[in-house]
Formats: structure tokens, C-alpha cells, sequence
DNA sequence: TTGCACCATTGCAACGATGCACCAAACTAG
DNA sequence: CTAGTTTGGTGCATCGTTGCAATGGTGCAA
């Protein structure tokens, strides 16, 4: 069906072993005319190394994993299209897979990944525990955790890269009180993750700067109607999340001026709930959210939110992931958490506190 | 390292044929203990079979590809999960692979996929011509054009997937022009794919209906400048667009009361656009939307759009895919377009024609 | 008893690429 | 002129799985 390396073998007057050395830049131990002649028998026969065989022969695989929650989530969907950039200029390609946030289903595609040769994987958890992954990382599988920080327990070998977390809603937060807000709420839903663990403490440590305690403050986590694991639909439901909490929080009768969203999906939600309630956001309610997304300037109004470095952050995974694939398994694994530093962008979905 | 059919084998006390057997559902042909015997020793070793041992075996395999412009555009996204969750029913795994809406990367990405023995792939481009992937098909690839339809020069056995776009911007205009609209404007970007081509032919059949000429009515089809095709970021560049022809389009003398955007993406930039301009989007200027992503419904106003029936074209595209596949080669395909019937979702962003 | 059909099970040769070990020829040194 | 080295290239076993052809054992009819 399709051409071999005998064919070209043949086509060149050369053996196949020779072809295989030239595909693989092992052309120093040949005539330079040699080298041409296959070549050019390659080009004639449109010659393309069957990727199934080189990988059982090898062991070895150009291909990367990479596990998000949801591609339906414009976050995911750029850091997937930065990870592919900084991949496929080193020759790996990117495969991806939604887990939906289930364990069940990142183990799965792990397992499936690791029989089909791929030796690492990005997975996007923030899940506290990695335990349903460690028997894979225990076989080889270079595994580097995105948006998640190290915890006890992790295999020692392991690269974590994140956002500083604590860091963005500590920036938020702070921007927040500097406009005079006093009543702040965070509607975070579910804690269960240490990303948004960390984004919590950010919260209570600008709040602590500026002498509030817990008193003065809500957080918002959601019933376990609202907690996106619960659901099949994983990132879909931030922004009903958003809205629900929205409608909730105003509806007391000392409502928060300012809200700090988990995500921005959220807070796209959350100012929906604020419209629906005839708030004016900006000024009447103040929303921040936290990745800024793409549509976060398209907004109405254009989100103020706490920006994730995505490219270097992509470079980062894709670094380490390589070197942790060429080291593969010989040499000592360094492992440990990589904290890059978020950055509010402030548009017009903050404001000066309302008069009380 | 990993455990092989052998040690499977060992394990039960007979051969690897036996055990190869077993995994492929031969088991028709040997004693219930003996199947009984693999399946436990597969159980105790945690066995997988070996991917790509495998697939250079049979030369099928388990996986599809899917080609689409960029995962971050949230449709694409959305599709992308539907399409993966459809498979993954069926037992198939699906590679995803963002194009940029590049033609030279659309081939080299089919060219690849077919190397590491893919045989069906979904290919999101609505470029006129499939020339560039043809030589793929002739050797057998089965090839499912998506947000597409039917051309002169496909090969006879390409189906095709799209929803009817002419029937949607037909349905999005008839409602801007019951409203009382009279002076309207498309926002397409270039003109160079089908799809948009049709959404057009959609437009002015409208008009046309209301006894409308091309005269009462703009069609911005953007610079070079805007074109998505020549940037790097494909459609991220859709908002911009949108924003651009705002600009432009509200700053003529006689500008339109009601804009039909290409798609949602655009449509959240127009009406960036003409918040940006002090208009009030869905009383001092109506706008309607092309697919319904999930933010559509988030925007403020909330965005009247065309709902594009993606779960039903997801289940579309792999069924025909599988039947491809499996058929693969013998017998004759079929080949056509199938057009899903698009709906129109009124929200907040159009409203009646405010007086002259 | 022989011949034959039938059965569960197994041996073995692929699939396509790789890379080590080997080889023949050409060169160099003594 | 021989022994040793370098150069340029090839032979072959191998990766893990598959599925056809073949095996030997059993039961039954002739």
C-alpha cells in the first residue's frame, strides 16, 4: 500500500540499512553521493517512514500527550495550541485528550497513551493527589503536572508548572481594596483542587494586608450541584457556577461591591448575573477574573483579570517534558514545583467602590 | 519493560496465538477455561496490548484524526469533544490537530497521520479546493470534509458535513428584516471558503425576499490586513475583525442599523466595537451571531445567533467515518454533501429597527 | 480396525524499520 | 610485502502482535 525503505533501498541501489542511516543523520559514514542518491529516492517515491515500526523497533515516539480538562474551554484550547507550537518546532507532535477533570478518565488515557509508546505526558489536574497515575510514572512515563504545585506524596521525579496562584488573587484582591471595596466575596466553587486552594489563600492574604478578616469577607464555593467534577461536562459549567453565584451573593441584604472570580469563564457568568440583577458592572459591582482568555477584552465590559504567562508557560512543559524523555529513566530527575508570575491586567470591569 | 503477549501466554500455561485470540474476540473457537485462564493472567499482569506492534500488524488502527482551524476558538473546541466523545464510544481515540487554517500544514498534517497508520481523518477547512490533500485519499485515506459542502473536482467518494449556511444567515436576516431593518451589513472576512460563500448567498436571499437589492446593504468583507488566512493565530483573529468593521462601518454616513456577523466570535467584536463607538447593542444597533458557542449566551447583550446542531454533526461525521473506514476500499462510497438544519436562538442583541 | 471429520490449540512467518556486528576494499606504517 | 587501520557499506536478528496453516488428539461411521 504504501512505499518502504526497501523500495527506496532498491530505487537507490543502495541497502536498506543505508537508507535507515540516512534518516537517521547517521550521513557522516557515507560518500556524500551516496547520501544524494537517497535522497533523491525518497523525494521520487514519496517516501515516508511507517511511524508504527520505527516506534516498535525503537521504543521511542514523536508524539507528546497532553490530558486538559476541556478543550471547550478557551484557556485549554490556547495553552494546547502554545504546547503544539513549541512541540512541533522540535519535531514532537501533540496529542489531546479530555479528561472532563474524572480521574478515572486520566488514567485511562494515560494507560492508553503509554501503550501506544508515548513516554510523556502533560497532564492538566490540579487534583491534591496523583495517586491514580503513579503506577505509570512508576514504568517510565516522564509526567509533568500543569496548573497544579507539588504535595506530599508526589513521585519524587515529578515537574509541576504553574501559575503562582496565590500571587494572582493576591494582585487582585489587592487592586480591589486599593479601590476602596471593602465587602469582597470569591466565588471559587469547589476547593478540592490545590490550584484553587492556593487562589483562596491569596485572597485571605491581601484581605490580611489591608486588616479585614474572614468577617468581612464570603467565598463562594458552591453546592455540589454546581461543582464542574460532578458533571460530565467538565469547563461548561464555570459559567452557570458564575451566574448562580451572582444571583445568590446580590440577593443578600449587604451584598459584596466586588467579586474575585476563580476563572474567567466565571466571571463571564458572574457579570451575567450582575445584568440580570440590573447591575452595572464597573460601578455599581466590581468583577475580576483570573487567565484572561481571549474574550476577557471582548467582554462588555472588558474583564479586569489576573493574566497567565500561556506561552511560557507551554515552553516550560514542553522543556521539561523533552528532557525529561531524553534522560529517560538514567540520570537523577530534578522534579518539583515551577511557580511563573501571573499579571493583573486592569480594564473596565473594576471600579471605585460604590458610596456606601 | 512493558508486559508482552508472551509473558501474558506464559502466565495462563498456552500459547501466544491463544492469548491473541482471546483479545480479538475468537473465543468462539476454544474451551470457556482455557478463555477464562488468559483473561485472568491478563488481569494479574495488568497487561495492554502493544499499540503500534499492533498496527504494524493489521495496519488498521484504533485512532481518527481531526483537523481544525484552531482549539481555540471555542466552536472548534466544542466540536472537537463531541467528535472525541462519539469515538471513544465506539472504541476509537481521536487525534486532534490544529491547522491554523494553513493548507500546507492541513496536508502535512494528513500526510503524517497516514505514516502512523491513520486511515480516517476529519478534516475542518472550508477551502474550495481539497487538491493539496488529494493524493492522501487516492491512497485510501477516508476523508471527512467538515464545515463544507460538495464541489466540481472533489473525488467521488469525499463526503462532506456542514450545516446549511446559507439557510442560517437566510434565518438570521429574515429575522433583522421582520424587525424593521432596512440598512444591513454582513461582516464575512474574505470570501475565499465555501461555508462563508453560502452564508452570503444566505444574506441576500433575504434581501432579496424583501425586495431588497444589493444596494440597500454592505457586505465588509475585510482587508488582507484582517484576513485570518495570512495571520499565524487563525481565528483569534475573528474578533479583531469584528471590531475593525465596527469601526468602519458605524463611522459612514449612513451606517447600518443591524450587522449579521460570520460567525460568534466576530459578532462579540462588533459589538466591542460599537460599545466602543457609545451604541447600544441590541436597541440603537442589532447584531446576530454564527454558531452558538458557549459565550454566546455570557456576552452582554446576550447574543442572537444561528445555532449550528453540533452534537448531531459530531455523531454525523463519525458515523460516516467508521462506515469509511471499515468499508475500506471495497465496495463504493457514496460521497455528497449532508447539510444539518441550523436554528435561529433569539437573545438580547437584536431588537426592532429604531426609528430613522 | 481404518478413515475421516472435527476440535482446541499452536508454530511460524510476516508487518517495516533499526542498528549492531561484520566485511571487503583501500589505505598507511614499518 | 605484510599487518593493521580506516572507510563505506551490508546482513540479519529483533521489536510485539497477528492469523493462516498445521498439529495431534478424540469420536464416530463404515
Amino acid at each position: 500500500m504504501s512505499v518502504t525503505i526497501h523500495q527506496v533501498a532498491a530505487e537507490a541501489g543502495v541497502s536498506p540499512s543505508t537508507v535507515s542511516n540516512v534518516l537517521n543523520g547517521r550521513s557522516e559514514r557515507m560518500l556524500p553521493q551516496t547520501r544524494e542518491r537517497v535522497e533523491e529516492a525518497i523525494a521520487r517515491l514519496g517516501y515516508r517512514p511507517n511511524g508504527p515500526a520505527r516506534q516498535l523497533r525503537t521504543g521511542r515516539s514523536q508524539a507528546l500527550g497532553l490530558v486538559v480538562p476541556s478543550v471547550a474551554n478557551p484557556f485549554w484550547g490556547t495553552f494546547a495550541r502554545h504546547l503544539e507550537a513549541a512541540a512541533l518546532q522540535a519535531g514532537y507532535r501533540v496529542l489531546l485528550c479530555n479528561s472532563e477533570r474524572d480521574p478515572a478518565r486520566e488514567r485511562d488515557y494515560l494507560e492508553e497513551l503509554w501503550a501506544d509508546g508515548i513516554r510523556g505526558v502533560v497532564l492538566c489536574s490540579s487534583l491534591p493527589s496523583l495517586e491514580h497515575v503513579l503506577p505509570l510514572v512508576e514504568r517510565g512515563l516522564t509526567l509533568i503536572a500543569f496548573d497544579r504545585t507539588a504535595q506530599a506524596g508526589d513521585p519524587p521525579s515529578l515537574v509541576n508548572i504553574s501559575v503562582d496562584n496565590a500571587v494572582g488573587t493576591e494582585l487582585a484582591t489587592r487592586h480591589l481594596l486599593q479601590l476602596g471595596h471593602r465587602r469582597l466575596a470569591l466565588v471559587s466553587g469547589s476547593l478540592h483542587s490545590v490550584n484553587r486552594r492556593a487562589r483562596l489563600r491569596g485572597f485571605e492574604a491581601a484581605l490580611e494586608e489591608f486588616g479585614l478578616t474572614a468577617a468581612d469577607a464570603v467565598v463562594w464555593s458552591g453546592t455540589a450541584d454546581h461543582d464542574p467534577a460532578a458533571h460530565g461536562y467538565g469547563d461548561l459549567d464555570f459559567p452557570d457556577l458564575g451566574r448562580s453565584a451572582a444571583r445568590e451573593l446580590l440577593a443578600t441584604g449587604r451584598p459584596p461591591t466586588a467579586i474575585v472570580a476563580i476563572n474567567d469563564m466565571c466571571a463571564l457568568g458572574i457579570i451575567a448575573g450582575a445584568r440580570d440583577a440590573g447591575l452595572q458592572v464597573g460601578t455599581d459591582l466590581s468583577v475580576v477574573g483570573f487567565d484572561d482568555i481571549v474574550l476577557a477584552d471582548l467582554a462588555t465590559p472588558p474583564l479586569t483579570t489576573v493574566r497567565q504567562p500561556v506561552p511560557a508557560m507551554a515552553d516550560a512543559a514542553f522543556a521539561h517534558l523533552r528532557a525529561g524523555i531524553e534522560r529517560a529513566g538514567n540520570g537523577g530527575a530534578p522534579g518539583g514545583s515551577l511557580l511563573l508570575r501571573p499579571e493583573l491586567v486592569v480594564r473596565s470591569s473594576t471600579g471605585p467602590a460604590p458610596a456606601p
